[in-house]
DNA sequence: CCGTCGCGTCTATTATTCTAAACAGAATCC
DNA sequence: GGATTCTGTTTAGAATAATAGACGCGACGG
């Protein structure tokens, strides 16, 4: 047995605060199972182990992938954001480059004129986003639209598209993509 | 238990194309094992199913999230986002409920005081998002923080969180989850 | 037809896990 | 200081899972 399975749902455990009797009681074990199993001194059954998460609640699922997350960066200072645009269009970036994330989160800032490129971009994933403040002229495959503040756009991204700001003013969006791009 | 180990197994056996006894000689179990197993007339311990699924190879994580995985409107005005929320939370999707989409994203908002519960939400996947005005306190794990404008989180779903407005204003936020929790 | 080989299932025994209850330490109260 | 109440741990016995090997079935070949 590689995993510490023991280790892991003390952990899940004390996440949320419980006793090991608060526990047992909701998940309808002893006490003593609970313990047993933190101190890996037996291994569990499958059953016995879906009762007690059952009590948390957490599924099997979740249980067996909490480690891939063992203590990244959760809070992030506006000042934290990675910015990684150019001089036209800033994305500033939750979290650090080529983290291990399913997501891409970005706050994107273009400047008044400025657009992806005059090459529709294409790739992998879905993305979309919310816009903040200015204007956007956003082109999706044939269609064509602009957006302001409050409106919203998702869409494919194997679907070749372009972003381009059509107003005076700089245009700001939330976006977020997945898988990551960055 | 509601989970189908045994059949599970025995699928993922199948996909693999091995008999019981080939599987169980990989595993280091006997034939009848994987048997009982899969005609679910035992839980196996968490040890012995490692083992046996060493033998395919597969992780537990994978054998427990693999049954998770079985031209939509592109943009969207600001009056056209679904409001899921309640009166304290207004949760506003980008694109219908229960789409075939790999995210969710929201513009979220927060009244003074509200917040998501005492019990702590836990769910599958990953989720973050950008602050856009307001404070809200993020409690993530054991950890907690008062994010305020321009500030950003992101974190595994599965790691117990809770979001609390303790400003006097709304808080605001576009927040990105994947895989969609709506 | 019979032997052989593959398959999955079943049974008696052994090994392991789960329960119930006792135990020990620390904090709180009067 | 001696209950009370909360921790987590330990233990004997009951419940459950794993083993080794037997069993039945079907396919293939001699």
């Amino acid at each position: 047995m590689s995993i510490d399975v023991g280790g892991h749902l003390r952990a899940v455990r004390m996440m949320y605060g419980l006793s090991q009797r608060e526990l047992a009681k909701r998940a309808g074990v002893t006490n003593g199972t609970i313990s047993l199993i933190e101190q890996n001194r037996v291994s569990p059954s499958v059953s016995s182990l879906k009762k007690v998460l059952d009590g948390v609640p957490m599924s099997l699922a979740d249980f067996f992938t909490l480690d891939l997350q063992e203590s990244p960066q959760v809070f992030y200072a506006r000042d934290e954001l990675a910015d990684i645009g150019d001089r036209d269009v800033s994305l500033r970036l939750v979290g650090a480059k080529r983290a291990n994330r399913a997501m891409t989160i970005m706050h994107e800032r273009y400047r008044p004129k400025a657009d992806t490129g005059a090459d529709m971009l294409s790739h992998k994933g879905e993305e979309g986003g919310i816009i903040l403040t200015g204007h956007i002229e956003l082109t999706v495959g044939g269609q064509s639209r602009v957006l302001g503040p409050g409106d919203a756009y998702y869409f494919a991204s194997a679907v070749p598209h372009r972003f381009r700001n059509v107003g005076d003013e700089p245009c700001e969006i939330i976006s977020a993509s997945t898988p990551p791009t960055f």
